[in-house]
DNA sequence: CGTAAAAGATAGTAATACTATCATTTATAA
DNA sequence: TTATAAATGATAGTATTACTATCTTTTACG
């Protein structure tokens, strides 16, 4: 069977919904490929406009700017995700288990998902490791926090923080023991392929590695004391 | 006794040294005020000058450009926090005292150390914060590596990876367990001051509680298996 | 088929991120 | 002390970025 994926995203992040149009999807579709090829700072309107075959107002019109775009697709992706992972571990009983699937969707170059045709889901998996901080490391965030426009992060960050309390009730810090396995996946990754004497597996760039160092990480630390 | 405090910082830092000048001095000092204040992405040299009352000109005669001013900051005060760890744990014996010390000095608001008349270290610090990570997240990162801007970072983390191998030398992870408690000491306060829902103390908004939780993490972590 | 919405085409502006040039001031060494 | 080089100041200019505005044409759809 054919199944066409389709998120309903939060409506402050676009002006116009981009899923809802030829323009809409080839905006997001060519900026994916533009940010992950020449970084967020080179990426303009005007080069996506041009690479799109239409005009820089055309774009204005879905996104206010390249910074809410970055967070829709952002956004997007982390929409995405907490799918992949309610599908994953569907089914899986034993939270130790599905922490284990969590890390290892976190961590593992993914694959396009042909079920949403318009994104490539492995080059957004390449710019959330580069760029996915910058949404919120700007003096706006708590407006856009206001806004909404990190709830699906934060949604999935709650996710695992649940999960965690499921392996032991006891454990102090769940949300930040999260968070820090969402930003570690990430960071861990981009340090093993850019600065790696900031990790231990710069040699073998092997990302299972990373998913070894991360499960000890939580385990331990959710061990009872 | 009154002691002036310079580094030695890597030329590929700067066109001209900041430090050896008063032009320069007033460079560093206004940058990290209006950078603190404004954030980076709104801060200018355009700004700088006018704040400082020289011309464009004249700071792109120290910096060739903005982001070259912020990797030279962040450099500027991983080699001063590398300094201040060398201080503060010299006699310490113990390796276990030692990163506890360390865990400290990298998630407590530091004090102006007035021994650094041109640079404002509590600013910095939440500059480092907010700011940092955005020093290499860009697609120039490994010809800045190979620069060695990111040297003082870089030492510092090994630094703390060879304080991890003391406490245990089979610990699998020491390198990525540094970077972690580096990006997750100023994460974890990121998040605790403008994302509380990512953390366990958004509410207490108290810097002790981000020590209990790294403190935990890491002693956890390298405990023997 | 008519109408409203979307897209295209074009123009324009303020700010940013520089580079260049030349005059003036300041440090310094012969 | 003077000459002279280095640093700074003053001014100008350019290409690009980040928008906004307006008007026309195309497309969607009830």
């Amino acid at each position: 069977m054919e199944i066409e994926l389709q998120f309903k995203m939060n409506e402050k992040l676009f002006l116009r919904n981009p899923e809802q149009s030829e323009l809409g999807r080839k905006i997001i579709m060519y900026s994916i490929q533009m940010i992950h090829k020449q970084g967020f700072e080179a990426f303009t309107f005007k080069k996506l406009a041009m690479e799109i075959g239409t005009t820089e107002a055309g774009i204005y019109r879905y996104f206010e700017n390249k910074h809410r775009l970055l967070i829709y697709i952002v956004a997007w992706y982390w929409t995405w995700l907490e799918y992949q992972v309610a599908y994953r571990t569907n089914n899986i009983g034993d939270p130790i288990i599905k922490l284990k699937m969590i890390i290892k969707l976190l961590a593992t170059t993914v694959e396009d998902d042909l079920s949403t045709r318009h994104v490539d889901e492995s080059l957004l998996h390449q710019i959330i490791i580069t760029e996915g901080s910058k949404t919120y490391l700007t003096k706006r965030v708590t407006e856009d926090n206001k806004d909404r426009l990190f709830k699906p992060y934060k949604d999935l960050c709650g996710h695992i923080a649940n999960i965690i309390l499921e392996c032991n009730p006891d454990y102090r810090f769940p949300k930040s023991l999260a968070s820090t396995i969402i930003e570690m996946a990430h960071f861990q990754n981009f340090f093993m392929n850019n600065l790696p004497s900031l990790t231990d597996f710069g040699h073998e760039k092997d990302e299972n590695r990373i998913i070894a160092f991360l499960e000890d990480l939580v385990f331990k630390s959710i061990s009872a004391d």
